[in-house]
DNA sequence: CCAGTTTAGTTAAACGTTTAACTAAAGAGC
DNA sequence: GCTCTTTAGTTAAACGTTTAACTAAACTGG
């Protein structure tokens, strides 16, 4: 038998109403009964039933956390690590978190995760791209949703967002102050707004310091595993003979491909050639040499995030904010620094 | 205003005890009255409030799942596709999944998941190694907990196992039936049950095929990153002249390190050399050659973990159930096949 | 045809909170 | 000393279910 509001209210010969103020800091009540409340609490171990709370309150308590499948199961924690803040962040509120993958081909509507169904989620925190479709399906429910590291196209949201921008900025830039004019630039899906900001960034450096752009030096490419895909890109860059030094990679996963391929052709990684990458993921540090890049800040940005949530909870107004959160460069050995 | 069963009950001309037998399926009510009361509910589109009758059935609805930070945050997901599988079979029960990651030096009583603490779960799985402290302090609280991947010393628990004896002997035989004799063992938590089991399983293999076991080739490291652990064990193994011929790693992370070892020694593989992983994990198959390895099912493990618990919760029986799960020997590259 | 049983429902209490509305006592102002 | 306000509580309804106990109607068997 679970000790109750009752027991306490009995076991410090109060009503159960002061109980519930005092548990609820209610100010309403003397400092004496409060004392005498709380060493009733402490001594029985009371915890309130979130059941009963949420019954009154019409609150489920529960934030859901939607991803996809695959980003989940990426080998790189990246968004496992955005989630790993969020968990945390909610030990700091009064809510749970119920995360759910959805498959990247989403696509059948009673594929919603069973908590938006159920509609058993005050709020939704959704991490990186995930289809269109499932965007519009969630319209019919009238809960609050987060973005983190992804941006709908259509409409006003509250996010927290990488400043893709300035990273962008700032690997170039590197480049640059090594030294380098030739720079290319290598990525997957240049329609992702992460990686369009990306290239956004390199272009506004090269123009700042009168250096031609020239598309020549812009690999697309779009195969699955990145890293294969930074193999392949690197290799149809010096086939070209495009006379590039140095590579921006839109991900350190390319940059790993990049750098097996440059090595694979004979040239020296800081000395003959340079390399950046961007989101700074365990591997780097792994490889030789060291990759320069571009840190992202996972946990912060899970925490940013369920933080924009209590707070778009607690004064139901409509906040469609934007958190643009800073990033680094982290310089390692694969970037010759001549001036800088 | 949400839609409860009173709206329904109006709609249909019930009272909502009626309703709530309907949902609940229970045979009282007869064939007409169910199919009225179904339509006012797909008209409505009624949702029967989880608080509300987690509140009358004093239960919670949600199922804790317990892990490291850095299990959660391993390179490779390997836990987490264990809770995916947890994941999605909850999907097909009545539960919600809290996750929660334990710091891995867990020591503070406090430290226990707030879903603990204020007892809002109707079970814990628990997955992977985590502290004895942790095991001790959830003592205390009167909830069924299903292991997944580890067995604590003590006690008798409901589990879901990996048969990692199993998996020693098919690797070793596998090596066994490629010709070798003389073949190494490399390790590092020795001391954990599964190694323990993976060890056990490499002796048996030995012994049946009268091959002498040798302590030399036995090769324990206590790095903390197992890759280069493997690197380590596979340099001191190949200093040490011990004459071998193949590698059984216990882990796949471990695998790779050796093979990389033995490569940079000059030797080709599996012409050369042959090795052995375990754990089929991604990366396997991204390096030259692939690794053979024994494969373990994490996504089945997650959906056992889930099944198991439920039928604790559903029949009260404390069954200490432990479920072995099956292992495979994949062959790829990396062992040289012979005779079989 | 009538007592007993089965069927198909209904009534009402209970689960453990929160909170609006109420109250009694104490203090303030004149 | 009287009214008015403030303080520190209490009472009771409500949240949306489940379920034990009840009931009325229909059926059954002798």
């Amino acid at each position: 038998m679970r000790t109750t509001i009752k027991d306490v209210a009995k076991k410090s010969n109060v009503s159960i109403a002061t109980v519930s103020l005092v548990v609820n800091n209610n100010n309403r009540i003397s400092a004496n009964t409060r004392k005498k409340v709380l060493k009733a609490i402490d001594e029985l171990g009371y915890q309130p039933s979130r059941s009963a709370r949420e019954l009154v309150s019409r609150k489920s308590g529960n934030i859901g956390f939607i991803l996809t499948e695959d980003h989940f199961l990426k080998t790189e924690p990246f968004y496992t690590q955005i989630f790993l803040g969020t968990e945390f962040e909610a030990r700091q509120h009064p809510y749970y978190i119920l995360l759910s993958m959805i498959s990247t081909d989403f696509s059948q509507l009673n594929n919603l995760p069973k908590f938006v169904l159920e509609k058993s989620v005050d709020g939704l925190i959704i991490a990186g791209k995930v289809p269109n479709e499932l965007i519009q399906n969630l319209k019919q429910y009238p809960v609050p949703i987060v973005y983190v590291d992804y941006y709908p196209d259509e409409g006003e949201h509250a996010a927290v967002l990488i400043d893709n921008i300035n990273g962008g900025i700032r690997a170039t830039q590197h480049l640059v102050d090594c030294g380098h004019s030739r720079i290319s630039f290598i990525c997957g899906d240049i329609q992702h707004p992460s990686i369009r900001d990306r290239f956004l960034g390199y272009k506004t450096v090269l123009e700042k310091n009168n250096i031609p752009f020239s598309d020549e030096r812009v690999i697309v490419t779009d195969k699955v595993i990145s890293q294969e895909s930074g193999y392949l890109a690197a290799e149809t860059l010096l086939k070209k003979k495009a006379q590039v030094s140095a590579i921006f990679a839109c991900n350190d996963a390319m940059a790993l491909g990049a750098m097996q391929c440059v090595k694979d052709n004979g040239l020296r990684i800081p000395e003959d050639f340079s390399i950046v990458g961007f989101d700074d993921i365990q591997m780097d540090i792994l490889v030789d040499p060291q990759i320069t890049t571009i840190q992202v800040p996972k946990v912060d940005m899970g925490i940013e995030a369920m933080r924009l949530m209590s707070e778009i909870l607690k004064n139901k107004n409509k906040v469609m904010r934007k958190i643009l959160m800073p990033v680094n460069l982290i310089k390692r050995e694969s970037t010759c620094v001549t001036l800088n």
